[in-house]
DNA sequence: CGTGGTGGTCAAGCTGCTTGACCATGTAGT
DNA sequence: ACTACATGGTCAAGCAGCTTGACCACCACG
C-alpha cells in the first residue's frame, strides 16, 4: 500500500472520528445535558462500570492528575457524579456517576446509535459490522487521546 | 443494531483515531520535525495542493480566522510555510508550503504508512482496503475537527 | 463613487492544561 | 514499632491555544 493511500485512509478515519464526536456531542446537548465537552464523555465511559479514582481517570484520559481532578470537580458541581470515600484506601476517593450521569450516558448512546444508523443506511448492516470488527481488532489498549 | 453496539463501535473508532494521530505525530518528530502539533498536519494537508488563504484554512480547521492566522504565524516562523501576495485579490495572502513543509508532509505520510502497515499485518490487505472504502464513503465534507 | 461585504491583523480575555509544592495515607525494610 | 519512601489527592501559579471585539485595507455592486 502506497504512502498516499495510507494518508487517504488516515484522513478519512480522522474526519469520520471528528464528525462522530461532534454528532454525539450535539445529540447530548439536544437531549438537555449542557455544559459538557466531548472529553467528559470519555470520563463517563471510564466511570460507568463501577466508578474510578482520579488517578485512574487521569491515566485513562492521558492527562495529569490535576487536570483529571479539575474535570471531576466540574462534573460533580454540575450534578453528573459524586465523590465517595474509597472502600479499601483511605487516601483515595471513588468517583461514581449520579442518576443524572447515567441519564447523560444513555443520551450519548442514543446519539451514537443515530450516527451509526446513518452509516448503516449508507453502507448496509453487513459492512458496518465488518467495520466494527476491523476497528475492534486494531484498537489500542492505552489511554484515550484527543485526535489532535 | 443496539445502542451499546453503536457505542462500542464509536469507542473503537475514536480510540483508533487517537492512537493514529499520536503515531503520526511521533513519527514526524522522530524524523526531525519538531515544534509541531497534530493540528498543524491538518493545516499542511489543506495547504499542500496549491496553497490557501487564512480564511480558507480557518474554515477547513473549524476555528476562527484569528486562530488560523496565529497557526500560520507559527509555521511560517518555523520555516514550514510562507505568505505570498494573492494573485487575484490584493487583500488576501496565499499561504504556501516551503520545501521544508513538503519534507514534513512526506514524513507524515511515511509515519501514516507505518501505522497502516501494522493494521495490514493484523487484518490483512483486503480487510484494510475494505476499511478504507467504508470510511471514505461515510467521511463528511465539512471542516476537520479534533476528536474532542 | 459611496456603501456594504470580505480578507486579515491587533488586542484582550478565558479556559483547560501543565509544572511544582505540599499533605495525608499506605507499605516495605530493619 | 519506627523510619523511609511511594502513592492518592489537592492547592497554586503559569502557559498555550483559542475566543470575542475592534479595526483597517481592499473588493464589488448600486
Amino acid at each position: 500500500m502506497q504512502n498516499s493511500e495510507a494518508m487517504a485512509l488516515s484522513a478519512a478515519l480522522l474526519a469520520v472520528a471528528g464528525d462522530l464526536t461532534q454528532r454525539i456531542h450535539d445529540g447530548v446537548v439536544a437531549r438537555g445535558f449542557e455544559g459538557l465537552r466531548p472529553a467528559h464523555g470519555f470520563a463517563f465511559a471510564r466511570l460507568a462500570p463501577g466508578g474510578a479514582t482520579v488517578t485512574e481517570l487521569a491515566a485513562h484520559l492521558g492527562v495529569t492528575k490535576q487536570a483529571a481532578s479539575q474535570l471531576v470537580d466540574e462534573i460533580v458541581r454540575k450534578g453528573y457524579a459524586e465523590r465517595q470515600p474509597h472502600p479499601q484506601d483511605a487516601r483515595a476517593r471513588l468517583v461514581v456517576l449520579t442518576e443524572r450521569g447515567w441519564a447523560c450516558t444513555r443520551a450519548a448512546e442514543e446519539a451514537a446509535a443515530a450516527a451509526v444508523g446513518e452509516w448503516v443506511a449508507l453502507l448496509g448492516e453487513g459492512e458496518v459490522r465488518a467495520l466494527r470488527g476491523s476497528l475492534a481488532r486494531i484498537a489500542p489498549y492505552g489511554p484515550i487521546r484527543p485526535a489532535w
